[in-house]
DNA sequence: GCGACAG
DNA sequence: ATCTTGTCGC
């Protein structure tokens, strides 16, 4: 982790970004057109793999993705994913080379213990509404508002995160009637929780994530799998919606 | 010392 | 995240 100095270090720099972050959360005023999905999924030969997707908000339609190869520049350390995957996701983003409203990374946003996951140092730093929709949780208190099997339309929201003030962080969301475990959705930057909330929700169809980071999480795993097999070579990697043929089709 | 711990 | 066989359920 020498790359970036000390943990103690980074732990700085987050707690200077929430500060910035919290003055950015505000109602999202406006519908999105384009929505940016953000995820890594990793090879054993090439390190990760990043993936930006691009979904019209209107239509749900996959529009376009680019991916982005490298050995990451951190270990995994719980509180400080952002800066082992945001440089890759950034390259990804780029390469994407397409304008966008508000992005959806896999990850949490301010659910966090210094409230500055990887979906709120993204946003900042794009200066963009940023949404956090993770599998997991990180920090906070579950408060369970309802049973899952007390559900009668999906996705359905199960309980919130809070602090230690009780201060909301995050929605626990059931995606769809298979799913057990609910996903967690909070804001990362630009966009306060009720807000992220709805978004995400709108673009839950069937899908236990919000479907920019679910294309983004099937590619980032399909190419991971390619390159490992040496069927799919980094060089030959850029983006593309064309070659995704059936593969896309029946995911729901 | 023990439990928690995004991807 | 990734490693992996079978198994339960719609």
């Amino acid at each position: 982790m020498r790359a970036y100095g000390s943990v103690e270090k980074l732990i700085d720099v987050q707690k200077r970004i929430a500060k910035r972050a919290l003055d950015t959360i505000k109602p999202l005023r406006v519908t999105p057109k384009h929505v940016v999905g953000l995820d890594v999924a990793y090879s054993r030969t090439y390190g990760g793999v990043a993936v930006a997707t691009l979904v019209d908000f209107e239509s749900k339609q996959l529009v376009d993705y680019s991916v982005a190869v490298g050995e990451p520049r951190l270990e995994y350390i719980p509180g400080l994913l952002a800066f082992r995957e945001a440089p890759l996701l950034y390259t990804a983003l780029q390469s994407l080379g397409h304008d966008f409203d508000l992005v959806v990374v896999d990850g949490h946003g301010i659910s966090h213990p210094r409230r500055a996951g990887i979906a709120t140092h993204i946003g900042l730093a794009l200066g963009k509404p940023s949404i956090g929709v993770a599998k997991k949780k990180l920090y906070g208190d579950e408060v369970h508002v309802r049973g899952v099997s007390q559900c009668i339309e999906y996705p359905c929201i199960v309980g919130y995160l809070v602090d230690e003030n009780g201060y909301k962080l995050a929605y626990l969301v059931v995606s769809n009637k298979r799913s057990r475990a609910p996903i967690y959705v909070s804001p990362g930057a630009g966009i306060d929780l009720d807000s992220a909330l709805r978004v995400a929700m709108e673009m839950i169809l069937g899908t236990k994530l919000p479907l920019p980071t679910h294309y983004a999480d099937r590619i980032s795993k399909h190419i991971a799998r390619q390159l490992d097999r040496g069927v799919l070579k980094p060089s030959q990697l850029k983006k593309g919606i064309k070659r995704l043929d059936g593969f896309i089709a029946g995911q729901a």
